[in-house]
DNA sequence: CTTCAAACGTA
DNA sequence: CGTACGTTTGAAGG
């Protein structure tokens, strides 16, 4: 502990801390909206506050290295050689992160030809002798040697920075056995991996220490290095050299000539004002008080408030929860509790009043017309307190706010959207958690109606930080969006258990013959479904050409084994893929199967936070990626079937519907044309690409000019087309270059959206959904590269799944209005399949064509294909 | 019991 | 060296 009487002297080696903070916090949840990194200036000066906090240092300062290049890289050129270069995602972190120390008052040393631990060696000894007690926080273990009786280390854990190991000189005995001043002894003998500096071979902090406390010091030992008997007596000898040279280089300096000196660097209040600037473009929001608090500046009240107290929480009767509504006004939050789809406990809150109650008959009576009503509800993640609600019995008006769609526009990146991780970012407050570890928790979990006031505030923080075209995508498009698939998800899909498990047993069956005669062919039996054992039958017993590499070895997917029958025909090959055919159609049918409800039917959930692009997925089962491509997934096709009640299914596609919004965004002439020609688009794609007549286009040209018109949507380059289409680069390359020659704008377009991108930090939508790219600045190719393509393809995937979603609310809101039975069942990203009830083809039909095709204006129609059938096979066709 | 990689289904 | 997803399996980590 620190002597209270004496000053405190914290000195801090900048770099290496940003550098660990940098490594230890996910950057995708650390970049500000226009792309710029923050995960190390966040890391670092969070645990700086905590620093400042708990240590109040009367005097401190930060240090940092200016470059590489030091006295050591003089003196050892390839000290430190080995290191990769810092990421320029770091290094551009830098000067923002120092602006910052500069806004808080706190000085900033560097000094050319020395590094950040030369400076704090030298702050620390001059303090130590001026009578302070210091303080240094360094990454480096060579800081081992600062400390005494005066000096105490604070050294940060492996798992980033927010726990830092205090070393006094007993901490540092037990931990290395020796003295401080002798650790750089030890680290001599022993090297040190990241700096560069081999050791002795075989000799580690075991022998290391063995040796000096025989010998008494590094030089004795050197000494009497032919006393030392065996192999590590041999590489000592042998090493003498590195150990001296180790030594010399990891001597801290302690006499660097500095512009301030310990009592210079007291702690001055700090400049609020600019710490709320820079903060705010960096987008801390959570930090902010927390600086205020640490250094105790005058918090001004708009910029940080404190955590509010949650008002009390009322317990009123059935009839009061309506009194208690009735009295709210604005905004009021709503949590409900679920328990087996059912509500359990309903809580409330405005920004100063709370109530919650048990779920039951009367309540639900009670506050029915209010749920009803247009008054304004907030929730966080409403779909399913949505669906809990309407099982119950309630209608429920329009959801005025969602924190977790709000959330996920925001950042559509950030992987958690529950209330707690939005609590912690927009509120820099913790939910109150229980342990789930415990089977008594020692801390309660929160209350619904805790957890609705929490929502209410998070959801003003995103209010205010939600752009308004984004807002207005929150308001118009995600949240009818939500309500609609609550119904759908409640309405599940009929699904034929007869039909699946039948074609299960012969899958299963067939499935079992093949396998059998594949291990006739190899004369062994091995699990087919396993890479591993296929890699040792196919490359090490067949002898067979190694395949593409994977990270454990050689890959075994169908592409590999299709190229592998070409080249190097073996019957094993063929009955593989056949084995793998079935088995997979076999487990997609079971989980289905497993599946269906005791009411027939499949429930999936949609979750509409689960994409970058804006798309939906489908989860528990996926219901997006049922088979369609192989004559057999019609099979399982079928089993989706109309339900008892209604009389038909319908399905309603978007025919290219990227491709036409290609069209749109890149107002290419030619392509418009063609949508609007009502020629095939890629017979007249390729007579413009071919020079021929529409009716001269072949099959073989039209498949080349499909591939690339959908490639262009993904990024694809000369070197994907040649590979998916099988033909030589230079042909792929002479394709595009005659695509591009007839239709010049799309390349134009391609080219300006991701230099656009590049330039706001995001893309954006017809509609106005944004997502981030920090990476196109990366200077890491690979990384970069990967964003440029995402980047190309969000703005137009993105805007595909606007279309649709508005497409699907009309749907369902007309049906409603319209008063029909029929109702919209899944939608798989271009397609709806719609339950139609009897009567109703002609008035259900004509909604879904109208409002699929008047979803959005382009400047190409939206073409909309319908099919109906008893079953998702017949009605697809 | 959890986590990862490979494989494969969809748009 | 083509985007966006979710699920299952085997294997390896704990």
């Amino acid at each position: 502990m620190t002597d209270s009487a004496k000053p405190t002297l914290l000195v801090v080696d900048g770099h290496s801390l940003a550098y660990r903070a940098f490594y230890a916090l996910p950057v995708e949840n650390f970049s500000t909206k226009d792309g710029q990194h923050t995960n190390g200036i966040y890391g670092f000066l969070s645990m700086l506050v905590n620093l400042i906090k708990a240590e109040r240092p009367t005097h401190m300062a930060v240090a940092f290295d200016t470059s590489r290049v030091s006295f050591r890289t003089e003196q050892y050129a390839e000290y430190k050689a080995n290191r990769s270069e810092t990421p320029a995602e770091f290094r551009g972190q830098i000067p923002i992160l120092q602006d910052c120390l500069a806004a808080m008052s706190i000085p900033v040393i560097l000094k050319e030809g020395v590094e950040a631990d030369d400076i704090l060696a030298t702050l620390a000894t001059e303090g130590a002798e001026q009578g302070f007690s210091v303080l240094v926080c360094s990454g480096d273990r060579d800081t081992i040697q600062l400390v005494t009786d005066d000096v105490t280390l604070l050294y940060p854990n492996v798992q980033g920075v927010s726990q830092l190991k205090r070393y006094d000189p007993a901490a540092v005995r037990e931990k290395y056995g020796v003295e401080p001043a002798q650790y750089p002894e030890i680290a001599a003998l022993v090297g040190e991996t990241s700096d560069n500096l081999p050791g002795v071979p075989k000799v580690g902090e075991k022998t290391a220490v063995k040796w000096l406390t025989q010998w008494g010091s590094l030089e004795a030992l050197l000494e009497n290095a032919d006393k030392i008997t065996g192999v590590v007596g041999g590489n000592l000898r042998e090493h003498i050299e590195d150990v001296r040279r180790n030594r010399s280089l990891n001597r801290l300096l302690r006499d660097v000539e500095l512009p301030l000196g310990p009592a210079d660097l007291e702690v001055k209040p700090i400049d609020a004002v600019a710490v709320r600037d820079i903060f705010s473009r960096l987008e801390f929001r959570t930090l902010l008080p927390r600086v205020f608090e640490a250094t105790g500046a005058a918090a001004d009240a708009a910029v940080a408030e404190p955590a509010r107290e949650a008002p009390a929480v009322a317990e009123p009767d059935a009839a009061g929860v309506a009194a208690w509504l009735a009295d709210a006004s604005g905004d009021v939050a709503v949590t409900v509790a679920i328990v087996g789809g059912l509500p359990s406990r309903i809580g409330f809150a405005t920004h100063d009043a709370a109530a919650e109650s048990n779920w039951s008959p009367e309540v639900a009576a009670s506050i029915a017309e209010w749920f009803a009503s247009d008054a304004p509800k907030v929730f966080t993640d409403a779909k399913p307190q949505l669906k809990a609600l309407t099982r119950a019995g309630l209608s429920v008006g329009a959801v005025a706010y969602d924190a977790s769609l709000a959330g996920w526009l925001m950042r559509p990146s950030f992987p958690d959207k529950n209330l707690g991780d939005l609590v912690d970012r927009y509120l820099g407050e913790r939910l109150p958690e229980s342990d789930p570890n415990q089977l008594v928790p020692e801390t309660e979990g929160a209350t619904p109606a805790q957890l609705a006031w929490y929502t209410l505030r998070v959801s003003d923080a995103l209010r205010e930080e939600l752009p308004a075209r984004v807002a207005d995508v929150l308001e118009t498009i995600e949240l009818p969006t939500q309500r609609a698939l609550a119904d759908m998800e409640l309405a599940g899909v009929a699904v034929s258990h007869e039909k699946l498990s039948a074609f299960s047993s012969e899958l299963g069956a067939r499935a079992d013959v093949v396998a059998q005669e594949a291990y006739a062919t190899i004369g062994r039996e091995v699990n087919l479904g396993s890479p591993k054992q296929l890699q040792e039958v196919l490359f090490d017993q067949l002898e067979l050409p190694k395949t593409r590499k994977t990270k454990t070895g050689y890959s075994t997917d169908a592409t590999a084994l299709t190229d592998l029958q070409e080249t190097n025909p073996h019957p094993f090959l063929e009955q593989l893929s056949q084995h793998r055919e079935a088995t997979k159609l076999r487990q997609i049918i079971e989980s289905l199967d497993a599946a269906i409800g005791e009411d027939g039917r499949i429930r999936t959930t949609y979750v509409q936070t689960g994409s970058q692009t804006g798309r939906l997925s489908s989860t528990d089962p996926n219901l997006q990626n049922i088979p369609i491509r192989t004559d057999e997934s019609g099979r399982i096709r079928a089993a989706f079937e109309v339900g008892e009640g209604y009389e038909t299914l319908l399905t309603a596609d978007y025919s290219q519907i990227e491709m036409r919004i290609m069209a749109h965004l890149s107002g290419d002439p030619g392509l418009i044309e063609a949508f609007n020609s009502g020629e095939d688009l890629h017979r007249f794609v390729g007579a413009r690409v071919f020079g021929v007549e529409p009716t001269d286009v072949t099959p073989a040209m039209r498949t080349k000019v499909k591939a690339m018109s959908y490639g262009l949507v993904y990024g694809l380059s000369a070197f994907g087309l040649s590979k998916q289409l099988r033909i030589e680069q230079a042909e792929a390359k002479q394709l595009m270059t005659e695509y591009f020659a007839r239709f010049g704008a799309v390349r134009d377009y391609l080219r300006s959206s991701v230099e656009t991108a590049r330039i706001e930090g995001y893309t954006e939508t017809i509609f106005g959904r944004r997502r981030p790219f920090p990476d196109l600045t990366s200077p890491n190719r690979v990384l970069r590269e990967n964003a440029e393509r995402a980047a190309l393809n969000a703005p137009i995937q993105g805007s595909a799944a606007d279309i649709m979603k508005i497409a699907l609310f009309r749907i369902h809101d007309e049906f409603r209005r319209a008063g029909l039975a029929s109702r919209v069942l899944l939608q798989i990203h271009d397609e709806l399949v719609v339950e139609i009830a009897p009567g109703e083809w002609d008035a259900a039909s004509r909604i879904v064509r109208a409002r699929m095709g008047d979803a959005a204006e382009l400047s190409v129609p939206l073409d909309v294909q319908i099919g109906r059938g008893a079953d998702w096979n017949e009605a697809g066709h």
